[in-house]
DNA sequence: AGACGAATAT
DNA sequence: TATATTCGTC
């Protein structure tokens, strides 16, 4: 069984950063570990259940062998920057979050598909970082490239509902960016996306109501709230000093950005109004009684 | 200096 | 097209 584990982290052949020919001296470390027998195997539990019920704690199910080896390469494709290579599920409530409406940002990591194979070759460019492996945390404090964040129904909604709390005059950046919550989303993500919402709310001002171009879908989705060009609940309107927030509206979002995959059937948000998706309300907002879907309520 | 927003780039 | 980045302005 551990030979899945050595034989995945062996099979890059760079492990640890030393050089190429160190296996004997790997070897030599595990003279004096303990033996596979001697370990107390990861399908145990490692709570006696009296002891767990004394404690109040969940017994956890019981993990198979392969589900065990399944989330140790995993661990080790996670450690090294890779998609996950075992698509066991049996460990996802590890890590996750309880809270339903969270919006996952991963702006690391970016797998791309096929068809755009460019892949940077650098090591050219600019100052050499040694590559020296000893410093694990800079690699991870440190995320140079942040991949572009998707703005998802749920991110949009939750954007549209600042917005409108805090009205459009009021509505900058870096105020919609602090109220969203949102881990790991940047004042210029959300500049980029107010800049095409103002765009598109101009749009749809104007002009009386123009054919919506198929660029509209995202926003079509959500209704464009009544209130816009209100100050925020806060009342206030007429200029008086900068508006304290009262702060978070919504639970935060422990974030990361999903960028996971848009992969069932549709092609992504942008083919069909998504409007009852199950996902819908996250709670934490006070909503202005939104209509649901229905027909998009243009403001007036 | 930092935030904003329009223009421009990817 | 969607999002990122640049750049002039305040």
């Amino acid at each position: 069984m551990g030979d899945e584990v050595m034989a995945a982290y062996y099979g890059d052949g760079d492990v640890g950063g030393s050089g190429g020919g160190d296996k004997d001296r790997v070897l030599e470390w595990e003279v004096g570990l303990p033996g596979a027998d001697d370990l107390t195997p990861l399908s145990q539990e490692l709570i006696p259940p009296r002891l767990a019920s004394a404690f109040n704690i969940e017994p956890q199910p019981r993990r198979t062998i392969v589900e065990v080896n399944c989330a140790s390469q995993n661990t080790l494709s996670s450690l090294r920057d890779q998609a996950p290579t075992c698509g066991q599920s049996s460990f996802k409530s590890f890590k996750q979050d309880h809270s339903p409406g969270d919006i996952i940002v991963d702006k690391n990591d970016e797998h791309m598909s096929d068809s755009k194979k460019l892949r940077r070759m650098d090591e050219t460019d600019s100052e050499l970082r040694t590559e020296s492996p000893n410093s694990v945390d800079e690699l991870s404090a440190r995320t140079p490239k942040r991949s572009r964040i998707e703005w998802t129904p749920l991110l949009h909604k939750r954007f549209i509902d600042v917005v409108a709390h805090l009205g459009i005059k009021n509505a900058v950046p870096k105020t919609i960016m602090q109220l969203m919550n949102v881990e790991g989303l940047t004042r210029e993500n959300v500049a980029s996306h107010l800049q095409k919402y103002r765009l598109y709310l101009k749009r749809m001002q104007g002009p009386s109501s123009e054919s919506h171009s198929s660029s509209d879908q995202l926003f079509a989705t959500t209704p464009v709230p009544q209130n816009l060009y209100e100050g925020g609940s806060s009342g206030d309107r007429n200029g008086h000093g900068p508006m304290p927030i009262p702060v978070p509206y919504a639970p935060p979002m422990t974030t990361m950005l999903s960028r996971g995959y848009h992969g069932n059937g549709h092609g992504g948000y942008l083919g069909m109004p998504m409007c009852s998706h199950g996902m819908g309300n996250y709670n934490g907002f006070k909503s202005h009684d939104h209509h649901p879907c229905s027909t998009m309520q243009q403001r007036e």
